[in-house]
DNA sequence: ATGAAAGCGCTAACAC
DNA sequence: GTGTTAGCGCTTTCAT
């Protein structure tokens, strides 16, 4: 590989010019340019971004820490991450959550320009050793920390009006007995995340019971459903904290011997293309991931820019098709 | 951040001591051992892994390119080899494919120290030129590359026989008409992937006629369905080149007026967790993505050691559910 | 067994 | 405008 040296022998230059040009600072004369220009084309010279990294002290690589990429939504979002930051001159530095020490400090050693997290699976400890090191993060919110670090960016969903929309929307389909599926790992306050606490008041605290927890993914939905219920004793309606879960619930509930929506109604959350192609299309909380991959982007490199940024808010909204809809029968 | 320097500092021993400590060469008294960690979890330090890249030119990151990420067999391709690469000391560096020289050229820059690309959608060029740098690359072989640069490391997938067990498994379900629905571009010899090649050779050439080009999710396989037939004209049956696809074909299927398996049946590939929790479940040829993932993960790492590699073969295996089992009913 | 020193490829302050 | 140079944090050869 030709580095710097060898194009400013090429050209006749200096090594400094060089970098000049290619970083499009100092002064270089349209001679010298051209030369240079000439010169890097004929040894197909590339800078190396490493030396680069270790003189600037920033890779130009974004840390995205999801949850679980296989997961529609986290795909989604890493998929326009990934293009959004390729634009700017960044490249992802993809991980499935590891939360320890060693891994964080083996991560940042890349000297990454920043980080992206969802934070139900990551402590917030290790976030805020990261921001201090002046490393720009951002949280896709979702447990809500009591008093985090100023400096950690949050990207918001607001859900605080969705679960009544859903619990209207479910109402007027004639669905009673609503059951909820949530994600958080149980029903203690350090451990229940936002979606759940939104539900739990849209609902009212009389109707907390109907609430089972720690169900995360489809298989875990289906075997819940199958084993906790009957054809008899089936609640008539589930609300499920994403989509691959509703999906889950769907598949039990068939597997029961009933029918969605005539029998029973589902609501999805995410909006994933899961919910577009379930059969039947699935009711489901619209929350833009594709939107979200942008957004944590110009977050981070403002951030890294020395600006002021400003958390950003999500309406999350609701999609209609049928698994909820036994009017249109 | 502590530097090399100030631990060797606190210790009271030299620098490149620091480094023998660290990498585990060289020669270090227990005594000078010792002193070197008590001065490392003092000052909490942690090797700068950039600075350790340009010297040893090498930056412990395998880049995997793939396809569509937001196709959940890539997505469990990828899941799994971010783990399998973490315990072996690197990290993954994801890129969705952007096939120009100058996105190859900027990612290479890195000095990266291998590279995963799924093969239908990245230039034979490009990726010669890339293993011509010296840099382990390995394949997901789909479309069938002549004479390719056999330092490209393969893993290839045998569907020599995968078709004609579907046709089999098809025919006593007493399916008569099948449908193929191909990813591949078009017909022509050089656009074809394996699997569609595969498909002919199983099916005989009076029957190549059966199939459609060019669809490769679940958005383009059910406006393919809505639109090119009716209740009345429909193929009873359609083997889908991934399970993505296969959704939406049920999706368009069922939109119909159809009903699976009983009119038409279904199957697809790959068998992700879309398959196994479709409604009905949908009969699948499994190819083990988690397994793809490892084996990447350990060919890159031979290969970088040096080693010689043998390309590495997968056979699919068919999981028959509900979509295509008529004759269960 | 340990340390001094050169050098990986680049940037940027400074001198001309 | 352009070139010289120091130095980013690390590895590794060679001398001791």
């Amino acid at each position: 590989m030709a580095s710097r040296k060898d194009v400013a022998r090429e050209a006749g230059v200096s090594a400094a010019s060089v970098s000049y040009y290619i970083n499009n600072n100092g002064y270089v004369s349209a001679e010298a340019r051209k030369r240079i220009q000439e010169a890097i084309e004929k040894l197909n010279y590339s800078p190396n971004q490493i030396a680069r990294s270790l003189k600037i002290k920033d890779s130009k690589q974004f840390v995205f820490l999801c949850n679980e990429i296989r997961n529609p939504f986290y795909a989604q979002l890493v998929y326009r991450a990934t293009n959004a930051a390729y634009e700017k001159g960044y490249f992802i530095l993809f991980s499935n959550v590891i939360d320890d020490d060693e891994y964080l400090k083996r991560i940042c050693s890349y000297q990454i320009s920043g980080l992206f997290a969802s934070n139900n699976k990551i402590k917030k400890e290790n976030l805020e050793a990261i921001v201090k090191q002046g490393i720009p993060v951002v949280v896709l919110r979702d447990v809500a920390w009591s008093d985090l670090d100023q400096r950690i960016m949050q990207i918001k969903i607001d859900y605080s009006n969705i679960f009544h929309e859903i619990a209207v929307h479910l109402e007027k389909g004639g669905y009673r007995n609503v059951h909820y599926i949530s994600g958080a790992k149980s029903g203690k306050p350090d451990e229940v995340d936002e979606k759940t606490r939104n539900y739990r008041n849209a609902v009212g605290r009389e109707r907390s019971g109907d609430i089972t927890y720690n169900i995360t993914d489809t298989k875990e939905a289906f075997q819940f459903v199958a084993d906790t219920y009957s054809k008899e004793d089936c609640p008539d309606a589930f609300v499920c904290s994403n989509d691959a879960v509703a999906i889950g619930v769907v598949k039990g509930v068939t597997q029961l011997g009933l029918r969605i929506p005539e029998d029973v109604g589902v609501v999805g959350f995410d909006n994933t293309f899961q919910s577009r192609f379930c059969v039947p299309g699935l009711t489901s909380a619209e929350i833009s991931a594709e939107k979200i991959g942008d957004i944590a982007i110009s977050m981070l490199i403002e951030k890294s820019k020395g600006q002021k940024v400003e958390d950003y808010q999500i309406v999350p909204k609701l999609i209609i098709r049928e698994s909820s809809s036994r009017n249109d029968l």
